[in-house]
DNA sequence: TATAAAGTTGCGGACCGCGCAAAGTTTTGG
DNA sequence: CCAAAACTTTGCGCGGTCCGCAACTTTATA
């Protein structure tokens, strides 16, 4: 298949038309794996199956993706990573939690009015398989890398010789999964955007909740 | 194959002779995957290679784990779950950042004088390659459960209502990544508990090397 | 000891990931 | 505008994986 089998080649200014055919197949191969795997269930779609459906060669969904598990956490990377770019273009004075926070807010006020309830369901049982969580524990990782990237840009540090940006690159992705299992798991009701926000804050305010009797400075026992 | 080929059947007091057998199964099957890995490189060993280690068939690896993969890691899921457990059995009276370092400590402790160097170059090898990264995150997806489990019955917090627990898990499982990332690729020099330990501290402190102009609440802009 | 419960193994089948080389498409530059 | 260079797609084929099944062996129970 030479031409676009429904694809769409659109947006993407800068790019020549190979790397605009490129990104667009990778783009319909993630979204066909998706849509497959919500209506059959992950174990009943075979790399064939998505090849198929976007009109390609299943030899071709190897040159892009290397399982149909990856496919399907691609999104997660494209929609996460984002936040790293919100990040680094907010203004220079915010400190950086509120940055954070910012950026958060930023990326999911984009979101809003994407939750039609039988989506969200299927959606559920993709992050709750087990052959998927490895992949999506991997396309986190991804995101987490891009975040200490832009975090010591930000903050002027190195993401190598210095902790703070991992570390808090790694409090973001926390808290973006577990206000995500929050949402898909008990509160429905609230937005995503106010679970990954009330972890957010929960975390920037050093986890009051556990800490009734923390002081500022951490004491060691070391009686190892 | 039907008696131990080698396996060390000790250990595990309170338990059958079928569930010893299995334990220790399991335990040589991993350790030899790691062996293995180690010596030819993970795309050089078939889980045939793995059994025939082990002296067992082939079929018999994977009603242990689903791929060699799972198999390496799970050395992961075995040691750094059990500082869920030093958690909890820290003394009731410490506060909770405090019983978490103390517990990484012990944990750490008695892991000392395991690091012959060429061992450590290898297992770095591991830990870059792509294809266990997943597998990896994975492992640590399940002990940061563990760890949520523990946080929440030392807080008496519940893990699925209070979002504590698991983002404390999930910050302690960051300090543990990223201390072990720094140790493998930057700081030798140190113990792997001392960057781990300074990971926790620059946690517990709020990330003071990026919060210079932070205050202690958080301000939201909500400008979006 | 007899019987149940659990573990092991060979076989066979579906699927996957990828190297290779031929054929097709886009880019480059004269 | 054309030809060579750069890159992409595809079929083919191989080595490997994962797993269900059914026969068999080992361990637990009474």
């Amino acid at each position: 298949m030479t031409s676009d089998a429904g694809l769409a080649i659109d947006e993407h200014e800068g790019l020549t038309l190979r790397e605009r055919k490129r990104l667009a197949a990778r783009e319909a191969l993630s979204s066909a794996a998706i849509r497959l795997a919500m209506e059959k269930g992950l174990e009943h779609v075979r790399v064939e199956d998505i090849a198929a459906e976007v009109g390609v060669s299943p030899r071709t969904f190897n040159n892009y993706f290397s399982s149909k598990e990856e496919a399907i956490c691609a999104i997660t990377v494209r929609r996460n990573g984002r936040i790293a770019d919100l990040l680094i273009n907010r203004p220079a004075e915010e400190p950086i939690w509120t940055a954070v926070t910012n950026a958060v807010s930023e990326h999911y006020g984009d979101l809003t009015g994407e939750a039609p309830r039988e989506f969200i369901a299927k959606f559920r049982l993709l992050l709750v398989s087990d052959a998927l969580r490895g992949e999506f524990l991997k396309a986190h990782g991804e995101v987490e890398r891009k975040l200490s990237l832009a975090v010591a840009q930000r903050t002027g540090t190195d993401v190598e010789r210095d902790l703070g940006p991992m570390l808090l690159a790694g409090a973001i992705a926390s808290a973006m999964r577990v206000g995500m299992h929050r949402w898909l798991n008990h509160d429905r009701e609230s937005t995503m955007a106010d679970c990954v926000r009330a972890a957010l804050d929960e975390l920037a305010n050093g986890l009051p909740s556990l800490n009734a009797n923390r002081n500022d400075e951490t004491h060691h026992n070391d009686d190892d």
